[in-house]
DNA sequence: TAGTTATTTAGACAAATATCTAAATATTAA
DNA sequence: TTAATATTTAGATATTTGTCTAAATAACTA
């Protein structure tokens, strides 16, 4: 849940599972969105990634991102049970 | 969004919100369940309530507060949007 | 009014975080 | 094999954040 919240309390992190919301990308395509450079890119899909948030899978020399949208499930649930 | 997902981002308050989830209560109570200084969970209020998350309310030297569910709809239909 | 209790504000500090550049690694292509 | 491209890792740095103690503010009580 921590690593979940930490994830998302990023605004930067939080687009970039809006775009692959749409599609999957590969890590230059989604740097490419952003002024900010490729490292920096990386370091937020590496934090997206150990949330359980996106996945990766190497194809040739890119590798390339998805959205795991099951794991909002906790989330949805975590939020439900405060409004009930 | 940036502020409630801040403000959700941190064990304590996320705790606190719990808390508040059955029922009121006022600064002191809530200090009593933490094993932290009343200061900090002062501050930990004060993001809270700039999140919109929970309330305040005077009532003589007492600050009674209380979760506000309303702009967790804000949360859930972002969450919403990414699951379909 | 003076003392006590409840809460917040101020200021300091250590730890975490977002960012950068430079370098390393991995893959494709000539 | 060498060069080029894609991505990550390493290391540095400035900013943000969570915490503390001490002090300030507010409200009740004797």
């Amino acid at each position: 849940m921590n690593s979940l919240f930490k994830a998302l309390n990023d605004e930067t992190r939080r687009q970039i599972v809006e775009l692959l919301k749409e599609k999957d990308m590969n890590a230059g395509e989604i740097a490419e969105r952003f002024n900010i450079s490729k490292p920096s890119i990386s370091h937020h899909l590496d934090i997206l990634k150990r949330a359980d948030l996106i996945t990766s899978e190497k194809k040739g020399q890119f590798v390339e991102y998805s959205l795991n949208t099951s794991i909002l499930e906790d989330l949805l649930n975590w939020i439900l049970t405060l409004k009930k």
